[in-house]
DNA sequence: CGGCTGATCGTG
DNA sequence: ACGATCAGCCGA
């Protein structure tokens, strides 16, 4: 069966809502190392020049941040820590810079479970984790600022029905300098 | 399971 | 210098 593919209309919103209505999508990468689909389960809201936990807070924009004001769909993948990669999808219109980090996903088939071992060099924790999910699904910095609406090969499809009660809403990990941004209950998790 | 630590480098 | 992190190790 062909999955619907998820279109602009759906990242033409706020980063919150948007974070909220990924959880159980499924991420397609197709790469040189095969097929691999991921259903989102953990997410998390940057919401741009307001949010002190954002790279865009203050409307900040470098080479590094340009495309998080790039049109929603947007891919931003940022290098991290010296080795790890972090993958987030960019929410509303050009010049409204916020963005979801892709927190966690699962193997949506077996094939694509396969793939992530081999990428992982394990068979456990496979992507419970956006530098784990960036290695399980081979995303690199040249999957920087493509178009999801549009790529052949880097895309979202419809995946699973969520209700609303299996979401859980928590702080957002790794942002203890943001000050009172750091406690905004702005990270989502599919249970 | 929770806490600690070293690894490692592009960006500002 | 400093991170939107991870793995391995420790103790409980």
């Amino acid at each position: 069966m062909k999955e619907k593919r998820l279109e602009r209309d759906f990242f033409m919103t706020d980063a919150l809502r948007l974070a909220r209505a990924l959880l159980g999508k499924i991420l397609v990468h197709e790469t040189p190392c095969g097929r691999v689909r991921g259903i989102i389960t953990e997410t998390e809201a940057y919401m741009g020049v307001d949010d002190k936990g954002s790279h865009t807070y203050g409307g900040r924009r470098t080479k590094r941040t340009e495309p998080m004001f790039h049109i929603g769909g947007t891919s931003y993948v940022y290098f991290i820590y010296g080795m790890y990669n972090c993958f987030n999808v960019t929410a509303g219109e050009v010049d409204e810079p916020m963005a979801v980090l892709i927190r966690m996903a699962e193997p949506a088939d077996e094939e694509s479970r396969a793939v992530m071992e081999r990428l992982r060099g394990r068979s456990d924790h496979l992507a419970d984790g956006p530098g784990k999910l960036c290695i399980a699904m081979h995303i690199t910095r040249e999957d920087n600022d493509v178009d999801l609406a549009e790529a052949e090969h880097f895309y979202l499809t419809e995946g699973i029905a969520v209700e609303e009660n299996r979401i859980r809403a928590g702080k957002r990990i790794g942002i203890d300098y943001a000050q009172e941004a750091a406690d905004y209950l702005w990270r989502f998790t599919l249970t």
